[in-house]
This record gives structure tokens, sequence and C-alpha cells, in this order.
DNA sequence: TTAACGATGAGC
DNA sequence: CTCATCGTTAAG
């Protein structure tokens, strides 16, 4: 039931592991936007961890910090959202205490509430609707004034969700084929027989 | 100041 | 496979 949704919020505990774990633990939990047009979002199906100072991957490898990944040094339980590729946003959650730059990238999400505002958000059919990282910030309307913000807030929050049904499995993150030591580490997760994995 | 590039998606 | 598209980054 919708209105309880806020209810089912998750607590701060949630966010303070270590990203892996996290990513792991995100699955079958629900994202949801809280709009004027009331809430939207949908089952988290595929995420991807990022664990800082060692992982070559990571936006904050050997501690960099700027601008674009400063909210990564956060506490646990705060959006991520940066810019990628001249016209993409990409919405991760910030894991870990303060000063400990790890985050899960959210690849996938299978539409579950505000289904046809989300169609609205972005023209296509509803596989295509959240079936990437940048796909599901489309439909959402995630921007950079989601920046920061804390997942225990009433604008954007994660919830209890469903039990998975099936298989979940870990493999190759993708698309870092810039990174070196860390690039094969097992560290995307998914649900392995949803109909909304990225492609 | 500048040049190269990217945790993507769409089209062919 | 190609390319759109531009902010971010690190080098100069």
């Amino acid at each position: 039931m919708i209105s309880s949704l806020e209810s089912e919020r998750l607590d701060k505990g949630f966010y303070m592991k270590d990203a892996v774990s996290v990513a792991k633990n995100l699955l079958g939990k629900y994202l949801i936007k809280n709009t004027d047009k009331g809430f939207i979002g949908g089952m988290i199906v595929e995420t991807e961890a990022y664990m800082g100072p060692q992982d070559d991957a990571a936006h904050s490898y050997n501690l960099r910090k700027t601008k674009r990944n400063e909210a990564m040094y956060e506490e646990g339980g705060a959006a991520y959202v940066y810019f990628i590729y001249g016209m993409h946003y990409c919405l991760n959650i910030v894991t870990n205490k303060r000063d400990i730059p790890q985050a899960v990238l959210i690849r996938a999400i299978e539409p579950r509430f505000g289904i046809d505002i989300m169609l609205k958000n972005r023209n296509t059919d509803l596989i295509n609707l959240t079936n990437g990282p940048a796909k599901l910030c489309g439909a959402l309307n995630i921007d950079l004034s989601y920046n920061k913000v804390s997942l225990l807030s009433d604008r954007l929050f994660i919830t209890q969700g469903e039990e998975i049904k099936g298989d979940v499995t870990s493999t190759k993150r993708i698309n870092i084929e810039y990174a070196k030591g860390y690039k094969d580490k097992p560290w995307r997760f998914i649900v392995k027989n949803s109909k909304f994995l990225s492609k």
C-alpha cells in the first residue's frame, strides 16, 4: 500500500556498511521518489559497488576528491548523482562512514509505482523505461539537484521492498575498461530472472 | 587555457 | 559498431 511506503524506509544503519554488502542488500528494495503527483519508482534489480581508495574503477580512487564526487565522502545514506557523457545522469547510494568514499551505482529497477508518470518522463515502452542507470534517472527525473540528498528524507528514499524471487548473482562491472587491478571484481549484483536488467 | 574522455543510450 | 554531446578532469 503506497501510503505506508514512507514508514518502511530503511534506516541509517543499512547504509553504514561497505559498498559490496550494501549493493547486495539493495536488491529487492524499493527506490522511491516523492513527486507532487505521488510516489514513483520501483524495485532495485541491478547494482554495482564502488569501493573507494583501492578500487581503480571508482571516482574516489586513490582518495581523489573533486567538486563532482565530493558526495562520496558524505556519511552513508546520501545520494551521489553525477553527469556523464554530456547528457546523462546516474544515481549512486553513498555507503559507509564519512570520509570512506564508497558508493553503489543503481543500474536498473523494475517499475512499480507511478508508471504512467515515468513513461511520460521518458518517451519509451515499459521494458526500456528503467533498465539502465541513466534511463532510471530519466524516468524518475533525477538530476544534479538530487546530489547529496539524504535517503532518510522525504524527497527520495528506499524502503524494505519485496522478497526476491529467484537467484541473485554477481558479475564483472560494466564499462570500466579504463580500470586495471579491480577491473574484473565481481561487484555487479543482479536479480537473475528480472526482465528489467540493463542491456 | 585546453584537450581528451566518460560508472550511457540510441540507432543501424 | 558508431556517434551524440558537454561537463569534468588533469595537464600545461
